[in-house]
DNA sequence: AATAAAGGTTAACGGAAGGTTAATGTTCGA
DNA sequence: TCGAACATTAACCTTCCGTTAACCTTTATT
């Protein structure tokens, strides 16, 4: 049986160290690193089967890690690590696209079932946030439309926006809702710029002659899928 | 719009807290338990539209328990959380009769864009706001007018006033109803205005030989489907 | 039957919304 | 600090849509 490798990212030195020993008692290989900013740095694809990241740092907090990390390796497995149990942390790391969190104090053995879990999944993402657009794949988390003619890569605002009009396949989108939840304000301003997005989601999907891209006037938007 | 109950079952008690929170920022009213057993005992028939219940759980596993809720209601539907993604739970799941499966990490839109799904399949609300008019399909979210030889689409306007004579179909509608709902005034222009939207209307339904809009003078219009 | 009132139909107008491309800020990492 | 990536703003054009006008037909009234 192959040995994981972990890269852990915790500031408290106890702490660390202990679960460092805990974890390569467990057969897992350690890379700790202690600081946020240096930890990007020493941060390589591919030398990682999964993250074990703590959110709250002194120097560059967890969710910037995340990021950074996501950009580099989009499909290593992600989990947060923290004290706190607020709410928006949580659900931003799942936004980031964590894929567990844990939260302190805990018990050794849950978190070690937790990381199993996440390991035996393999490579594969869940299937959340993956939509199949025709001959198209949309995955939300890389940000990445898979086509017959290579892979494009979208800008945050287009990959919201596409992701809002994949869940709302077929019906009708309401302007206002993208508007609310990805511009958070709906001003002359705003609706041209998703004007904008729209013409260039266009453009990436064109390719899909089944695919159309159609305005309900005065309501939003239509993604329609033709059968 | 009433408000859907949703019956959670995650032991977690972090996560489960902000799920809860969650679902009642988005007009739920949650039922949150933490503990397998005791959750069967609090679950009671026709107080829940919706049950979402964690896979892994400390006492008796969340399978364990839809089964006893199945018993006790078996139409309710069941929404399966799981960290893991393992094919024999999927399966598993499905044989007792999930209806949806959400795997963590998961996209909280994505979560609720489920529930609604399944809660719309359930509640008959399908069909709120679409008429089926002969041959023809009106669909009043995206005003279209789904017709044998093509959809068309249709004005604001127009939708508005087809809707409300669908709503009075073989019957009377009254002018002044429609001038009062639609128009908010009533006088010598809104009047001819509505005129217009009538023989509009009436062009876009003529393929069907079934359907009649006739006008009854100085009272309004009926929208009259043939036998 | 004559007349007035209501409705039918079509076309045209003008304002608003949307489409598209380019230019301009802004942010962030190298 | 320079440049790349990205969102926003601008500019210009097209489409959509409700209203109004014009002219015609039907219905009710006397």
């Amino acid at each position: 049986m192959k040995r994981f490798r972990v890269f852990l990212l915790e500031d408290d030195i106890n702490f660390g160290g202990v679960l460092r020993s805990y974890l390569e008692m467990k057969e897992f290989t350690v890379q700790w690193e202690t600081d946020g900013a240096t930890a990007l740095e020493r941060f390589h694809a591919g030398e990682t089967d999964l993250c074990i990241l703590d959110v709250m740092l002194p120097n560059m907090d967890g969710f910037s890690v995340a990021v950074g990390i996501r950009k580099q390796c989009p499909s290593v497995p992600l989990v947060f690590l923290t004290a706190r149990s607020l709410k928006e942390d949580v659900l931003r790391g799942y936004s980031i696209g964590a894929d567990d969190y844990i939260c302190k104090p805990f018990d050794t053995e849950v978190m070690l079932m937790k990381l199993r879990a996440i390991l035996r999944r393999g490579g594969e993402t869940s299937d959340e946030g993956r939509f199949q657009l025709g001959s198209f794949t949309f995955e939300f988390a890389t940000r990445t439309l898979q086509g017959s003619a290579g892979p494009s890569r979208l800008s945050p605002r287009e990959a919201d926006l596409l992701k809002l009009l994949c869940l709302h396949i077929n019906e009708l989108m309401p302007r206002e809702l993208a508007l609310q939840t990805i511009w958070r304000e709906d001003n002359y301003f705003t609706r041209r710029s998703m004007d904008v997005f729209i013409a260039r989601l266009r453009k990436l999907l064109e390719p899909e002659t089944r695919l159309e891209l159609i305005s309900v006037h005065g309501s939003g938007y239509r993604l329609i899928l033709h059968g």
